[in-house]
DNA sequence: TTGACATGCAAGTGACTACTTGCCTATTCT
DNA sequence: AGAATAGGCAAGTAGTCACTTGCATGTCAA
C-alpha cells in the first residue's frame, strides 16, 4: 500500500478528497469537471487520473469500473492512524 | 502558516513527531542522538534542524531557546484539522 | 578572554514528482 | 460495423525538496 501521507501532500488530491465528501461515487470526467468549476484547477484529465491512483493506492479511495465508466467512493478510516499516531494530551 | 500536510509528508519529520511524542522536550543534539539510534537515522544535525523549521511552520512544533541550546515541544492541535476536514461518516 | 559546545544561515546538488503529450484499449449507441 | 465516449499506459520535462557542505553566531566554563 502506498504512503498515506504522501497522498496528503497534494493541493489537487486534497481537493479531489473534499470533492468527493460532497458528492461520492463521482467518475473521473464528473471530478474533472467539479474541480475545474469549484476550485479552478485547470489540470488535465490524465492529471487528475494519476492523482486518484496514489490516492487509491494509500485506501483513501477505492474505484469499481461500470460500463465504460469508473465510479470513485471516499474512504476516510486510514485518516484515523494520524490521530491514533500522535494522540492529543491532557485527556488521560 | 506553512502546510501541514507538507510538513507530515516526509517520514524523517514524522519519527520527529515520534520521538517527541515518546519524550517532550528535546534540543537538537538529544532527537539526533535519539533518532539515529532508535530509527537508524543517518541525516546530519543541519538535515534534523531544517525539518523542525518545517515542523515549526506547520505549528506542529514549538521551541524555545534556553541558554545555548533550543528546547523542543510538540503540538498535535493542528492534526484535528485533518479529522475535522474529511469527517468518518456513517455516525450521524 | 579563550576554548568548547549548541545552533543558525545559505548556496549547491541529486532525486523525486506533478504535469503534459501522444497513443492505445474498452464500452455504448446508431 | 463504425463512430463517439470514457478511460489507461508510458515517456519526457520542469519544478520542488531533502540533504550536504562550509562558515558564522551565540552561550557557557575555566
Amino acid at each position: 500500500m502506498g504512503d498515506l501521507y504522501h497522498a496528503l501532500s497534494d493541493q489537487t488530491r486534497r481537493l479531489i478528497l473534499d470533492e468527493l465528501t460532497t458528492q461520492d461515487g463521482q467518475s473521473l470526467f464528473e471530478l474533472c469537471s467539479r474541480l475545474a468549476m469549484r476550485h479552478g484547477i485547470t489540470s488535465s484529465r490524465q492529471a487528475i487520473s494519476q492523482h486518484l491512483g496514489v490516492l487509491e493506492d494509500a485506501g483513501l479511495v477505492s474505484s469499481e469500473r461500470v460500463g465504460r465508466t469508473r465510479i470513485h467512493h471516499l474512504h476516510t478510516a486510514p485518516l484515523r492512524e494520524i490521530i491514533e499516531r500522535w494522540p492529543a494530551p491532557g485527556k488521560d
